[in-house]
DNA sequence: AGTGAAACATAAACGGG
DNA sequence: CCCGTTTATGTTTCACT
């Protein structure tokens, strides 16, 4: 973490990062009022964690189930793929259900988060992946933590295990 | 999907869904004017699709990597862990560490996406877990994909696949 | 469901401390 | 680095279609 960007993580930084990713409609104004700040300084405050990349977009968040996506799967992708892989990494932002994807260590090579339309669309998306190696596919029952705030706290973890 | 949300996501509805996805802070005016519609009616039919449900809400999303969680990792727990999953359901909020939790089907109870700010808190982190099953842990090495834009053509799997 | 205009609120730009 | 003011934009309400 460069200087620049812990200039910018002071206390009424952390709380408009939070405020942000509660609400990122919220205007600079009523942040203002959070923070204790008059709306331009939020402004140019906000600006500068943009510019520093803290902060790298504001998304709205769709509810899958409700238009017409009822299940969400963690598909992974085992075996050893060799240079397949970097084939992957291109061709997967190209297939639509895929809304994550993460290259990781260990056994797994690739773990998805995807969303289908019904069971016999899963299955066609498992076949499209079974290309690039083993597929694990497991279904997702419910999400008890969809998207945490990252809050000051999350930083610090207890004393002794830093 | 009710015909209460049917009718919301006609060809207007989805350029705005796809519209605040990319960026939620866009104006109900400059949002009007991709769409080819007064910046009242979008608000009304934003707002009618908050109220749906449909829009669960806008959140920034951080870097976390930049502010002081360079490692993210991807942990599943196995193990058949009976009543203790939905201790674990209520609990999993609490682990600061926690971004994301699924509760799936298969081998593997559950999957996490967690970020930590050095080894040895992902250390400490996976002590804490392993009270609830085996812990595997797969490190994120990059992300191919973090935040797909869902589509109307996510929805449209190929004729022979729905 | 959508428009256009008016009243109101918010944002951006700029100068001052 | 923050505040306050001014000018430009954006939002909301409402009468009308």
């Amino acid at each position: 973490m460069t200087a620049d960007i812990e200039r910018l993580l002071d206390e009424t930084g952390w709380q408009l990062l939070q405020a942000l990713q509660e609400n990122a409609r919220l205007s600079f104004q009523a942040l203002g009022q959070r923070v204790g700040l008059s709306a331009p300084a939020v402004a140019e405050r906000i600006r500068r964690m943009e510019d520093a990349g803290i902060i790298k977009g504001y998304r709205a968040e769709i509810d899958t189930a409700l238009i017409g996506l009822p299940i969400t799967a963690i598909v992974r992708i085992s075996t050893p793929m060799g240079e397949r892989y970097s084939q992957f990494a291109t061709t997967a932002p190209e297939i639509a259900e895929v809304l994550e994807c993460y290259h990781v260590t260990g056994n797994d090579a690739l773990v998805m988060k995807v969303a289908v339309s019904s069971v016999k669309h899963l299955e066609s998306l498992i076949d499209r992946l079974s290309v690039y190696g083993q597929v694990t596919t497991s279904i997702v029952l419910s999400a008890p933590v969809t998207h945490r705030t990252i809050t000051r706290q999350t930083l610090q973890p207890p004393e002794d295990e830093r």
